[in-house]
DNA sequence: GAGTTTGAAACT
DNA sequence: CAGTTTCAAACTC
């Protein structure tokens, strides 16, 4: 069921040792509506203790009010109200000891509060559930925020009728709280029914382990300081089994990723995914209801990095289920950003990491102008370069490039034929013909190599199955898969008109049309290599002056923030320039990309 | 608010 | 592990 069991969320932790001092312990009746997992029940059951762990939810629920007792603190030695969602999986985990020194009335660990900026929806600061303490108060308790934009609602009471709220179809219960005011019906999920609520637990951690662990894992570069300031929303990650949705096209709340406000990943197994970014659905779905998801994705991308916001998520995108794809081609979503495209963001998130003493993050304890400049959507290196216009520039390039070489080549056979009409000596006429063929083997055999790849456009093989020939099977040009592929369903003019109109009159043997084809095919790899070469060029010197930009400077200063320098990444001046048309080898030393023809850059 | 749809959980 | 059933939330009217 959507929604549920996103129990603590950011609780990922691992499994916690039991907490003796609990164990002995009777529970307190009535006292705290929030199942102890952590209680006698489950002391020495890891998996229990990870349960509490993961119990309380971080997506919509049940965080106890800034200043308001934790559960734990209510029960002595208990952690359950110790902010679990800011204890993901693999941080160290609070121990019984230690839980006795948590402050009071704070959780110890401070929440990152990410900081406003201008032009960006002010992340509204959901105010938390108060989980409640008065166990004689069965009635509905109002719940402050119902996960669809922030705006205090009321609590959220489960309908169980036929699971006695002791599944994790029920949400109270795949929650870890008590039912306390819900609408269910034959209710067990209550301190009245303990122990078949722990049977329940049991047999639901026996089916599953993870049952009650959060759904929505961190990603490798996230952390709980990517929270928002509630600390109970899981900015990045995605879930941990994935959604299997099938008609939602995981754009409904049936989705439990789109509900956890994440995209599907690779673990999903859904159909007909729109919940990607660049998703055209998902982009008008958020544009279309400001108040959406959209405003939590700010608040999400303002805790994040208090800089990919809004721009990173309407962006439209690659990556469809953000798996792997290049990141080079898009703007990555705020997974990439956080997954896939380590360095910079992770130069962010450096600067967004609480600091030692879990004081604010220091870019976000700065002036939150401060942050301004990181007001970055990520850019590929080659964002800018390459234009339209360029391709089609290259196109037109390459089109003409095969044509110039059948001219030319045709030029070339016309004279070498005048020559030897010309020829005196049947000794020289022979001589000329061994450097041709030396000439024509040398090229073919360079050409070979060069179109290693499956292209056999320079082989005079034929290929019987190429739908275009026609007239002559010997006519027929032996394209590889690839150029099929590229070539579509259209046919072949460009080529044959050429070559029949240039070549044909001059070139009557297969020898000389191969000949010919490889030439072509020759000077359309040359050309596009070196287009190529270029582009990877440009976008290292791109990358470069990024690196300047961002070097960090020895001493300190205002527009340096954690030693790396304040200057914006999408603002590194670099040029936008044609790539393609310039590019082409003819005006290019052919040779390792340093060698390039640089000049305009430069 | 009733009925339908949906997808996770549970079951076989 | 796959298919089916159960279940309750989400959604529609």
């Amino acid at each position: 069921m959507a929604g549920k069991e996103q129990g603590g969320g950011g609780a990922g932790q691992p499994p916690r040792a039991p907490i003796p001092a609990v164990s002995t312990q009777p529970p307190i009746k009535k006292l705290v509506r929030q199942l102890d997992f952590t209680s006698a029940a489950f002391a020495g059951n890891p998996a229990m203790a990870a349960a509490a762990a993961a119990v309380t939810r971080t997506m919509q629920i049940r965080t106890v009010p800034v200043g308001y007792p934790q559960p734990h603190q209510l029960r002595a030695g208990v952690p359950m109200g110790v902010p679990q969602q800011l204890q993901p999986r693999g941080l160290p985990v609070m121990r019984p000891h230690q839980v006795v020194h948590v402050p009071l009335p704070r959780p110890a660990m401070a929440v990152p509060v990410p900081q406003a900026r201008p032009g960006q929806a002010q992340p509204v600061s959901r105010p938390p559930v108060a989980i409640p303490l008065r166990p004689e108060s069965p009635k509905p308790r109002p719940r402050l925020y119902d996960g669809k934009d922030g705006t205090p609602t009321k609590k959220k009471c489960c309908n169980c009728r036929h699971s006695k709220c002791l599944k994790l179809y029920c949400e109270c219960f795949a929650s870890g709280v008590y039912c306390d005011g819900c609408n269910c019906t034959n209710c067990f999920n209550n301190v009245e029914n303990e122990a078949a609520r722990r049977e329940a637990i049991d047999a639901t951690l026996e089916r599953n382990p993870d049952a009650f662990r959060p759904k929505i894992g961190s990603s490798p570069h996230a952390n709980r300081n990517n929270m928002d300031v509630a600390g109970d929303l899981p900015l990045v990650g995605k879930h941990n089994k994935g959604c299997h949705c099938k008609k939602s096209g995981c754009l409904k709340k049936y989705c439990e990723c789109f509900q956890a406000n994440i995209l599907c990943s690779e673990n999903c197994k859904c159909m007909d995914c729109k919940n990607f970014e660049g998703s055209e659905e998902r982009k008008h779905l958020y544009l279309g209801d400001p108040k959406n998801l959209v405003h939590m994705h700010q608040v999400t991308n303002a805790a994040v990095n208090g800089a990919i916001g809004a721009t990173s998520l309407l962006s439209p995108s690659t990556s469809r289920k953000r798996k792997q794809i290049d990141p080079l081609l898009d703007h990555p979503t705020k997974e990439h950003v956080v997954h896939k495209n380590g360095q910079l963001s992770q130069a962010i998130y450096q600067k967004n990491a609480v600091a030692p003493d879990g004081s604010l993050p220091i870019s976000q304890s700065a002036h939150h102008n401060m942050m301004e400049p990181f007001k970055v959507t990520y850019r590929p290196l080659l964002a800018d370069i390459i234009q339209p216009g360029d391709i089609r520039e290259l196109c037109k390039l390459l089109v003409t490039v095969p044509r110039e070489a059948a001219k030319a080549y045709a030029g070339r056979k016309v004279q070498e034929e005048k020559v030897a009409e010309k020829g005196d000596s049947l000794a020289s006429t022979n001589h000329d013909r061994e450097e041709k063929d030396k000439d024509q083997s040398h090229k073919k055999t360079s050409t070979d190599d060069r179109s290693s790849g499956g292209s056999h456009m320079g082989k005079a093989s034929v290929d019987d199955s190429r739908p275009d020939c026609t007239d002559d099977k010997k006519s027929c040009r032996p394209m590889s898969p690839g150029t099929l592929a590229l070539m579509c369903d259209e046919p072949d003019t460009m080529f044959a008109a050429s070559q029949n109109a240039i070549a044909e009159p001059t070139i009557g043997v297969n020898q000389n049309r191969s000949e010919l084809y490889a030439e072509q095919e020759r000077c359309v790899l040359t050309e596009f290599r070196d287009c190529l070469r270029k582009l990877v060029q440009y976008g290292i010197m791109k990358e470069e002056k990024y690196r300047m930009a961002i070097r960090p400077e020895p001493t300190g200063h205002p527009g340096q923030v954690n030693s790396v320098q304040r200057r914006p990444y999408s603002k590194v001046d670099v040029p936008v320039v044609k790539t393609f048309p310039q590019s082409s080898s003819r005006h290019l030393v052919a040779g390792n990309p340093g060698s390039v023809n640089l000049d305009k850059r430069n």
